[in-house]
DNA sequence: TGGTCCTTTCGTACGTCGTACTAGTATGTA
DNA sequence: TACATACTAGTACGACGTACGAAAGGACCA
């Protein structure tokens, strides 16, 4: 395994580098510090507490290190947000693939879905940064490799690979949206009954306005578009669409 | 036209309310600060300087106003987002629709993209806030009203818009990734060939190594998949790969 | 006229953040 | 011993959200 960092690309300075020729320890600590460890700190930290915990204060204490410590390591906070992204990528082990191109497509989005609800601060992070990673792009090679007999050009897999993350991404996306709500309801200290009947409330007010009809309907049959319950069976939904899309397009 | 307010969930303590019984004016100021006024100049500030740009004492200066006076009308800086939010979601003209659900649908879509990319700040204040301000809730029964002569269960109608705007939400994150590096690299001052020409090299870097053959092949074949005028088609090769789906579901 | 109350405005100040600057300390080399 | 290299870290600055409480000015009543 040469060094990932060659793979970055030109636009990501993210390589403040180690020297080639020693390894020894120069500082005051007793281990010495590097970047991979403070890379997973940060990850293990946002995981744990969620992306807002994320500062270089915090990771610091959490390495029992001086803020500015991290500093030589890292160009700025900017630079470990995008360690941070592509090593979460790269914890999807390669499973192999099938051969039977939906089945492979299918398997690497639902896979990818589970990566971001493991981490869901990179839904956070995303916007803005490149997704070129190292990491990011063994990615991308391997879910080119499903199109390797078919015949397609290399232009179309790529409008689908994008297609199927874009849809991955924004399912997230929404998923996140009802979790933190549904956490923020929870931290307030209401009960399950107590919501409820605010949301009854507010389904009447709905109601009496007579300006959403069909909404009230959705309430009235009993059904909650965010049930968590639901949400596999959601995911799944949309993306039988895509990829019947898809399906279409192959043939 | 009642009072929006009204119809925000319960979850969102939006509505802190001006007095009922008299409206004139007792502050220090020559015109009375209102809500709508501070939520409009921090919606322009966004569009205008980005969301990062957005912070109190900002909108304050614009307003010609103490930082402070904005906490009157306004909870915090989370409600004060959560009310931009929604005064973008309503600035969708309701147009009228067609009858036929694709065409309905697809025009639901791209004016959802459009209005995405207009106010790119959405998506970086999107995640965690619920997606039920009244005009979002608005545009949702407009949206519904696309299935009224349809044959589908209300579930199934909402799986489907769900599926579509997640589509529209992950495609224009996608886009602004793109964007927004291209921004960054021309404010470095990088002129277009230096850039193909670090392009190249890192590319040669990946070729060296045999392990990105098949992103190679993709550099190799002139494909920039970021390309500005490709993105309007890549959104539409998507939509018409859900669009199909959904189809492929309602025969 | 003067008091008192309510609505609205806003100055000050605190704690937290990223990080520039600078001064260190431990190791290797001449 | 002297100097360079590789790291670590304290201090400090400016920006942020916002708690707190003081005030300003109209409305009301005496």
């Amino acid at each position: 395994m040469t060094d990932l960092d060659d793979f970055w690309p030109p636009s990501a300075g993210v390589t403040r580098r180690r020297p080639e020729s020693t390894r020894t320890h120069h500082g005051r600590r007793d281990k010495a510090l590097s970047r991979d460890e403070i890379v997973q700190a940060a990850v293990a930290l946002a995981d744990s507490e969620g992306g807002g915990a994320v500062n270089m204060r915090r990771i610091a204490k959490e390495l029992d290190v001086g803020a500015m410590s991290l500093y030589w390591h890292v160009a700025d906070k900017e630079r470990l947000l995008d360690l941070m992204l592509d090593l979460a990528e790269g914890e999807n082990g390669a499973a192999e693939l099938s051969g039977d191109w939906r089945e492979d497509l299918g398997q690497i989005a639902r896979q990818r879905r589970r990566m971001l609800l493991r981490h869901p601060w990179i839904v956070d992070f995303m916007s803005g940064r490149p997704p070129f990673g190292p990491n990011a792009l063994l990615e991308i090679e391997r879910s080119l490799s499903v199109f390797d007999h078919l015949d397609v050009d290399t232009r179309t897999a790529l409008y689908i690979l994008t297609t199927i993350d874009t849809y991955v991404t924004g399912s997230v996306l929404h998923e996140l949206r009802e979790l933190r709500v549904e956490h923020a309801q929870f931290r307030e200290g209401l009960t399950a009954t107590e919501i409820a009947g605010d949301v009854q409330v507010w389904k009447e007010r709905l109601d009496r306005s007579g300006r959403f009809a069909r909404v009230v309907r959705v309430f009235d049959e009993g059904i909650d578009p965010d049930a968590a319950e639901t949400r596999d069976e959601r995911f799944d939904f949309g993306l039988d669409c895509v990829l019947d899309g898809v399906g279409a397009l192959l043939s």
